[in-house]
DNA sequence: ACGTATGTTATCCT
DNA sequence: TAGGATAACATACG
């Protein structure tokens, strides 16, 4: 469930309800982090996502579900384990499961930069080439994964964005030269988008590159392990990919 | 059947 | 005190 894109998947199913600006007709669920009332009755003016963020947003406030890595959601279904939020409507019903929630006050646009989702029309390329530029003695594979940064990138995108663009996880960015850094920013734009059309077509992992894979796309040996700050399992090609070092 | 994992954060420890 | 390690969440997949 979690990368960004697959959060693009949860709004075009629920764009294709064609639920217009549903008022709230039931609240359910054994969330603790809001109020369930504040929702109650209440009019939703728009669906929305940030990164790995999905936004329910009303005039005075958004509910913010992040499914973490175990989190669901079902659409006009139910099943046996308790939902953690369910909001019922005239015709539909959504129901979230095993995901955090929470209630952000006020304009949704004051709480996001929109030009850090990776899946967003206003995602901006130099803006990252910048944030990148100011943390030089990181790794590349950790840069990857910080939300403010590259918001919707998870574990996936990152090991497959540095397969393609040929670099080892374990290059710090001043080590790395600025076209190449451009190209894994690119990269990880594009790979998130052929992400959202291989997961609609259920061929997702078909594509894997790297990622669980035992050989490379060149037959090469890939090796797994947890690299980096944020200890999260790296698949390498040490032919195919490059480590960056200072000069 | 069991081990692993698309993520994040609170808490405990050094 | 900063940081790192650990647990927690609950499910699907191979």
């Amino acid at each position: 469930m979690p990368e960004g894109p697959s959060i693009i998947i949860l709004k075009d199913l629920i764009a294709d309800l064609h639920l217009g600006k549903p008022k709230v007709l039931e609240v359910a669920g054994n969330v603790t982090t809001i109020d369930k009332e504040r929702l109650l009755h209440q009019k939703i003016n728009s669906f929305k996502s940030w990164g790995k963020h999905f936004l329910i947003c009303f005039d005075d406030f958004t509910i913010r579900i992040h499914f973490m890595l175990f989190g669901t959601y079902l659409i006009n279904e139910t099943k046996k384990t308790p939902v953690k939020l369910g909001l019922t409507f005239k015709q539909d019903q959504i129901n979230f499961y095993t995901c955090k929630v929470d209630l952000l006050e006020g304009d949704i646009n004051d709480h996001y930069d929109w030009r850090s989702d990776i899946m967003s029309e206003h995602w901006d390329n130099k803006l990252a080439v910048k944030k990148l530029k100011e943390i030089p003695s990181s790794y590349i594979c950790d840069a990857l994964l910080d939300q403010d940064i590259f918001g919707g990138v998870g574990n996936i995108i990152k090991n497959e964005v540095l397969y393609r663009t040929k670099v080892h996880p374990l290059s710090k960015i001043e080590d790395i030269p600025i076209a190449k850094l451009k190209a894994i920013i690119k990269e990880a734009q594009h790979y998130s988008f052929d992400f959202l059309k291989w997961k609609k077509e259920n061929t997702l992992s078909k594509h894997w590159e790297v990622y669980q894979q035992k050989k490379c796309t060149k037959d090469h040996q890939v090796t797994k392990k947890e690299l980096g700050k944020t200890k999260r399992q790296c698949y390498v090609c040490t032919i195919c990919q490059k480590k960056y070092t200072p000069k």
